[in-house]
DNA sequence: GTCCTCGTACGATAACCATCGTAGTACGGC
DNA sequence: GCCGTACTACGATGGTTATCGTACGAGGAC
């Protein structure tokens, strides 16, 4: 069946659907922490294949899915390719603050851990 | 063996073996959430037995175990009774924000779904 | 000493999850 | 139409976890 139906939809939760437990569930693996620390850095939309995980495309599929699931990201096609984005303002305005302390608490622990020098 | 020697001792990380994926993971269960947010409303040491859980006692034993062991909480003997507090300066120490962050998000998202009426 | 309460340890279990490999689909270039 | 790139779907697998029940230990009350 060459559907030409563009069935490629993502589902994402809507704001009111995104829950604090999948969203600290989401962000307390190391891979995925890493995905959201990349994107909030470039601040743009990215593809997937943009980040150089330690894992293999189908884990890395897996993680976007949580990612997207929990509402922590937005996904959408362009072409072959996945853009991805972070949810800023719907996590800002349902956890204000959260999502900036994550942020700069990974950095710190970069800083603490030493791996940066 | 009725050993004597008091090896009621409790292992917990120190400040800077606390990692923030392990408190993220930990706070990411809504037992647990449950259970910091008590401890954060009172703010004072309360035993285990204080809190009124949907789980059996050894499921009990095991969440606080994991707050213990991911350095959100720390636990003292006292008699029979356990203690328990939230170790607020470190976390907030080492990720400055994150605990009010959170404790705000679960009392927002209280609001939202409605519990409380 | 005898009990009671509080919490632990251990074993079992079922669910979940991170990971992989392989096979496949969607889209763009040629 | 054909191929390559980007990503997905599916099945498998091994590890972790949340849960329970039962049996046990530690300390206080009597």
């Amino acid at each position: 069946m060459t559907t030409t139906t563009n069935a490629r939809v993502l589902e994402h939760p809507t704001r009111d659907q995104i829950r604090l437990e999948e969203v600290l569930h989401a962000l307390a693996d190391s891979v995925r922490l890493r995905i959201v620390r990349d994107m909030a850095r470039e601040s743009t939309e990215l593809s997937c294949s943009y980040f150089d995980l330690p894992v293999t495309k189908s884990t890395t599929t897996h993680h976007f899915r949580v990612l997207r699931e929990s509402g922590v990201i937005q996904q959408m096609y362009r072409g072959t390719a996945k853009l991805n984005c972070l949810r800023r303002s719907d996590l800002d305005a349902l956890f204000p603050g959260l999502l900036d302390s994550v942020l700069a608490a990974a950095d710190a622990q970069d800083g603490r851990v030493g791996e940066t020098g």
